[in-house]
DNA sequence: TTATAATATCGTAATATTGCGATATAAAGA
DNA sequence: TCTTTATATCGCAATATTACGATATTATAA
């Protein structure tokens, strides 16, 4: 053993666990916030905002994309990454919705 | 190499690849969502609604507390656990700050 | 005291992730 | 064409995660 149960889980449950675990690496968290701050698509400036190796940033590049949290464009020579706002929208609500139920009802020891 | 070079990142962004890696797994979603819909504590019922076993699900339920998702309170012979709202505040301003940046002036190719 | 019950920890096998050097690929420029 | 630039993939070592049987711990019940 050691592989994840995922068949014994919902799609969505599985699907919330890929998105949250896309974003469970500070180097993955980084990337985002630099799209976030550069607010635009991004070519190229990435492997040089991390302490990383060029490899290592496009494994982590893969992974977001995997997720679906980002989104690039191959433009000419280079590649162009943007946050696709639909999964971060989706976190914010799965997020709001937890608050909101929490809070109606919270009877915690 | 194979460690996660957590130094080189702002102690945010460690923080917050925690909660979201805490959040990367399906059994960990479920074990959320179950103390959600009961919302109150809950004791001893976890490992009965989850296709795990009793040390499996005790492990997850560590990293979980962990990470400050949810608190467990001893309760004479058990253990009682239910969500930590501050941290689910936290998840939630953050994809909400997020959103409404990209909103602002999204020139996403 | 001796069960019984609920949970945690240990130990370990299977698998996954992280990081990067080396190398491949593919477009742009000389 | 040949070189440069940008990015991806391969292959591998180091480390981390997942899962669970066996066992420890701790509190209640008999």
């Amino acid at each position: 053993m050691g592989a994840t149960k995922s068949a014994f889980f919902t799609d969505k449950q599985n699907n919330l666990a890929n998105l949250a675990k896309a974003l469970g690496h500070p180097a993955r968290i980084a990337i985002m916030e630099y799209l976030v701050k550069v607010n635009a698509c991004v070519c190229g400036d990435i492997v040089n905002e991390l302490p990383l190796a060029q490899p290592t940033i496009s494994q982590h590049l893969k992974e977001l994309k995997q997720a679906g949290l980002i989104k690039g464009t191959i433009e000419g020579n280079s590649v162009c990454y943007c946050i696709d706002e639909k999964a971060i929208d989706r976190l914010q609500e799965y997020f709001k919705n937890i608050s909101i139920r929490l809070q109606k009802n919270n009877n915690c020891c």
